[in-house]
DNA sequence: TTTATACATGAATAAATGATCATGTATTGC
DNA sequence: GCAATACATGATCATTTATTCATGTATAAA
């Protein structure tokens, strides 16, 4: 109580915030559970697997990329998605150790 | 790569991400960390190390409340704000483990 | 060099979220 | 009962995020 506060900074909160966010939405977290199953896939493979919009997949690849979430790796017409480090994993681990609320 | 698929059910995804979103923003976050500091703390308290707007705070809190990841507990004038369950710091923790991206 | 495949991008719109302000309710002490 | 303290709620507006649609670009193969 006397001099308790935030022990996280305020730039590494925005910065988590940010990142969560996108963790944040069914499909991501759908992209994110099949990258770390596969090592690496198309957008083709995703979209076979989560049936969306090609171009509604496509944003949201950009925008994990754009977060750091992934990286990409073009081979001939191909763009292969990937996880860029695996402590971004350990959040899906979370997630599936979280007991159900309610 | 034959058989890949997401191994979380929709309904769980759609809960995760709902949750997920909660805990995706920086004062939400920063509470998370004081409530696992304190065990509970009043709104007052929040507010003073907090130091946001009294109505904005209670605005996130029965947003947390809503999705579960907090209780209350009234104690005469004061409302004591307590984390719902230990598996929630999870979170948090990883957060902490994470390396920040780029 | 045209066509098909694989993917990205941008604009437009819809929907969700965040912040502020004004006001309401519960509890306590006088 | 009345005032003060502690907190909640609702309306409103601004901002962000999600989705769709149309179109653009890169690579490969014919």
């Amino acid at each position: 109580m006397t001099d308790l506060k935030v022990r996280v900074d305020k730039k590494k909160l925005e910065r988590t915030a940010y990142v969560l966010k996108c963790v944040a939405h069914p499909v991501r977290i759908s992209i994110i559970d099949l990258l770390e199953q596969q090592d690496q896939l198309t957008v083709s493979q995703l979209q076979e697997v989560l049936q969306i919009e090609q171009s509604l997949l496509s944003h949201h690849l950009t925008n994990m990329r754009d977060k750091g979430l992934v990286e990409t790796r073009r081979q001939g017409k191909n763009v292969f998605y990937f996880l860029t480090d695996s402590s971004i994993s350990n959040i899906i681990d979370c997630i599936k150790g979280c007991k159900p609320v309610q």
